[in-house]
DNA sequence: GTCTATACGCTGATAGAC
DNA sequence: GTCTATCAGCGTATAGAC
C-alpha cells in the first residue's frame, strides 16, 4: 500500500474516532510511521485530506451495496443486513457514533465547504435502499420507506452511542425487521 | 443576568453552534464582551464551563417539561408536542443538529469524563416520555416506547441536519404520530 | 519521496495591577 | 471583579537538505 493510501486510511479511522478538526497532522503522520513535513508531499491541506477520505468512504461504501446486491440474498434480506449494520458495528457505534452521521455534523458545524460531499454518503445508501424498495413492489414510495431506514439506523446509532445499551439496539432491529415484514405484505 | 450567568449562557449557545472543543475562551469572552482573563475569574478551567452548561442545559430541561406537565393537555398531546421539537426547532437542527445528540457524541469521541452527565440530557426525556406512556395505561412497555420516540428524534435531527429536507420532516412527524395514535389504542 | 528545522498564530492558562 | 501582559505548547504550514 503506497504511502498516500496509508495517509488517507490512518485519516478515515482517527476522523471517525476523534473527530475532523480534533485530529492533527502529527497524529496522522505518527499512525502512518512517516514525518510530518513528509505529508505536505501528498497533501497541501487538511481539507485535502478530507475530500480523499470523503471520496474514499463513498467508494468503500459504493463496493459493499455492490457486493451485496451481487449476493443470492432478496432485496428484503439486503435492506434487513443494512438494519443490522447497528449491531454488526456495535462497538465502535457505542464509542464514536456513526461514521456518517457524526462527521456531516462536524462538518455542519464548522461551515465547512466539504459536508455537501460528506453527505454524498447517505445519499449513496439512500438511492440504494430506495431500489431495494423498489424491487419489493413499492415503487410509489420507496424513497419515503428509504428515508425511514435511514432515520432509524441513524437514531439507534446516537442512542446506542449515549446509553450503550445492547438490548435496545436488539429491541428495535427486531422493531425494524416486523415494520419491515409489514411493509412487504403492504406492496 | 450576572457575568457568569452570561457566561454559560454564551458559552451554551456557542458549544451548540460550534461545538465544545471548537469553541475558544476568547470567542465566548468576545461573545460576552469581558476580557478573556476577567473568565478565569469565575472558571478555572474549560471543562468547569461545560459541566455548568450541561448543569444548565439539564435544569431547562426540567423545567420545560414541568411546564408542559401543568398544562391542560394529556399525554397524548404532550408526547406529540415533544416530536414536534423537530419542527419547531427545525432551523437550528438544519444548521447544527439536535444540541443532546450531538455534544454527548462529541464527548464520546473525545473521551471526555462529562459525557456521562451530558447523556444525562437524554436521561431527563426518557424518564419523562416513560411517565407519558404509562399515565397512557402502557406500563408494561412504557420504557420500551420512550426509548423508541427518543431514537425518532435523533434520527430525524441527524438527517435534518444533513438533508434540509422540511417534506421529509414533516412526514416523518407524521409517521410518528400515526404510530402514537395506533399505540393508545392497543393500551 | 522523505527528512529536519523552523515560522507563527492561536490555544488554554497564569500573574499581578487596578 | 475586571483588566493587561505574558506564558508554554500545539496547530497548520513552509523551506530546503538529502
Amino acid at each position: 500500500m503506497g504511502t498516500r493510501e496509508q495517509i488517507v486510511d490512518a485519516a478515515n479511522r482517527l476522523f471517525y474516532e476523534q473527530g475532523f478538526e480534533r485530529t492533527s497532522f502529527a497524529a496522522i503522520a505518527e499512525s502512518v510511521g512517516i514525518s510530518r513535513g513528509n505529508f505536505y508531499y501528498h497533501f497541501k491541506t487538511k481539507d485535502e485530506i478530507l475530500e480523499a477520505v470523503i471520496q474514499a468512504r463513498l467508494a468503500s461504501t459504493r463496493e459493499m451495496l455492490a457486493t451485496w446486491d451481487e449476493g443470492s440474498a432478496g432485496p428484503l434480506e439486503r435492506v434487513r443486513r443494512f438494519a443490522e449494520i447497528v449491531i454488526t458495528n456495535q462497538g465502535d457505534i457505542e464509542n464514536y457514533g456513526c461514521p456518517v452521521g457524526t462527521l456531516t455534523n462536524e462538518l455542519a458545524k464548522l461551515g465547512h465547504p466539504s459536508r455537501a460531499h460528506a453527505v454524498g454518503v447517505f445519499e449513496v445508501f439512500r438511492t440504494w435502499l430506495r431500489g431495494q424498495f423498489e424491487e419489493l413492489g413499492r415503487t410509489a414510495d420507496a424513497d419515503d420507506l428509504a428515508m425511514y431506514v435511514l432515520t432509524f439506523t441513524q437514531g439507534v446509532a446516537t442512542l446506542s452511542n449515549a446509553f450503550r445499551d445492547r438490548d435496545f439496539v436488539r429491541r428495535e432491529v427486531a422493531r425494524l425487521n416486523t415494520w419491515l415484514t409489514e411493509q412487504i405484505a403492504i406492496a
